[in-house]
DNA sequence: GCTTGTTAGTTACAAAATCAACTATTATCC
DNA sequence: GGATAATAGTTGATTTTGTAACTAACAAGC
């Protein structure tokens, strides 16, 4: 391997570097997963983590879920109107301001969150069995604050 | 905020969920540096990925530089071909295998890496400044080995 | 109450990522 | 040595994302 360094010194090890380490985490940990809600659901991902946040917290607009989840609106808007498509939501105007849309799941979108949640929390366990309890639960402190989700 | 939930028993949280936490992290954590590089250098990810590749650890080929940094090759071969354009590197065949190139930076292409590796410096110390000296070095250390570079 | 500004969500167009098929070169195996 | 398979890298077609402009509904100021 080739190991011809720029300057003097350079002490700087792209393998130490957070941004770039926790892209290639988040792309390992997230590839078995999204084997399941692609191949077996054929959905994306912004659908998925649509689907999540209903299944997980209940109605929500649109502009909630890209709030808590960082998703830009379009990206919703695309994603509302595919599980929609799929009969895995509704969308119902909210008589107080009409502008806003309340989602909700439907009997089978409720039915492919608890699958996928059910497969979900049998692959963080797996991701956490990498390390010791008090490890993955500063993992995810760490983590949380960093996305701040504080 | 609506919180009806959909089962009885779900202790499932998506906040907890690693795969969700980690995106979200690495997401977060890259949006100061990416401006960086996008708005000063007009580079896009995965060109500064491949600059710093090879500033960091010199002569690479788009192959290696794809398997350390699970990159596909076409978007590899879309940024080496981008990056030459710009003259940050250069290309020669390889004489023992006339099908591999090995990429070394020019000059203009390692002051491009030595301006924004100290800037990704400074912004991983800001980054790792949220936790104390041992739990940063243990959070690498995790991440290494969710991303598989152990 | 009417102009001006905001907000929720959609749509159109441009940019980028993905996937499959391709060229050129080297390796394998009979 | 010649057919077959494998490898490095590229290219083109399709899908997905990002950016900006848009509609529709509401809010505030006067």
């Amino acid at each position: 391997m080739a190991n011809a360094k720029i300057t003097e010194k350079d002490d700087f090890d792209l393998r130490n570097f957070l941004p770039f380490l926790l892209n290639q985490a988040a792309e390992e940990s997230s590839l078995e997963f999204q084997q399941v809600y692609k191949n077996r659901y054929g959905m994306l991902r912004t659908e998925w983590r649509v689907l999540f946040h209903l299944g997980n917290y209940g109605e929500m607009t649109a502009k909630e879920i890209g709030e808590r989840a960082k998703i830009h609106k379009t990206k919703i808007s695309r994603a509302v109107h595919k599980l929609e498509q799929r009969r895995y939501l509704t969308r119902t105007r909210d008589d107080k301001d009409r502008r806003v849309e309340r989602l909700t799941l439907t009997a089978n979108g409720a039915a492919v969150y608890r699958e996928l949640r059910g497969i979900a929390e049998e692959y963080d366990a797996k991701l956490a069995a990498h390390f010791t309890r008090g490890e993955a639960a500063l993992l995810r402190m760490m983590l949380r604050r960093l996305a701040g989700m504080e």
